[in-house]
DNA sequence: CGGTATCCTAGGTGATACTG
DNA sequence: CAGTATCACCTAGGATACCG
């Protein structure tokens, strides 16, 4: 369907904002990109560097960033199975954006909410 | 409860993409600190800015923004009411986030999705 | 003007079990 | 190994109406 031709935007200027960020949403997908951004992976190597996602909700998050032409899936069809994920170019092109997150974020871990998994002293 | 002593973290390094996010997450609180980063900004004007968002859900991203610490809200007791947001330090510290996402959104227009507004040439 | 209060829905998320 | 399929929940988000 006619996607095409978007010739003018009436969006507020910082509609793109909320047009990068609706990518990168999702509980998961920030942290796929950032790990990604360092080499392909294969499913199982994705999931034990996220403790807590389940294999849907991985599932999920990666189909949705291929779907936005973010990632690469290629499947090796051996068995057992063998997929790997990388990202394209266009993902690579987010690496400024996902830098800069994990920049802020750790400038200011301080705050972070308390379901990151802080470790509170007991004491 | 005991918040207080974060001393250590299990997270994976990619935590500080996903803490970063959680905060600017939220259909549109990017888009508000964004156009915070201007100048400080009445609600109404806000809400001029964001053309869909309704009342309850402008006050909910401004009093969950407030929450985290990245805006300020000042209230004049006048009538009728007025009420001011702008930047606080932390909010402001987002600017490269933020920009970094904007820049990304106004290079990669072409594959905005479709809520983000576009408007097809019919012909 | 700048909000609450209430109600309602869609879909994002999780748990679990099964499969090629 | 890398997924589907189901079920079930819960919160983000929207519509509407009222308030100080």
């Amino acid at each position: 369907m006619a996607r095409a031709r978007h010739t003018s935007f009436e969006c507020s200027p910082g509609c793109a904002v909320e047009a990068t960020l609706s990518l990168i949403d999702g509980k998961w997908k920030g942290v796929v990109l950032y790990h990604l951004l360092d080499s392909t992976l294969r499913f199982n190597e994705i999931r034990k560097k996220l403790p807590s996602v389940t294999q849907r909700m991985l599932t999920n998050q990666l189909r949705s960033l291929e779907t936005d032409g973010l990632i690469e899936r290629k499947v090796y069809p051996v068995i057992p199975p063998k997929v790997e994920y990388s990202l394209t170019e266009r993902g690579r092109s987010l690496e400024p954006v996902i830098m800069a997150l994990k920049h802020w974020g750790d400038a200011n871990k301080e705050l972070w909410p308390d379901e990151f998994g802080l470790v509170v002293a007991a004491d």
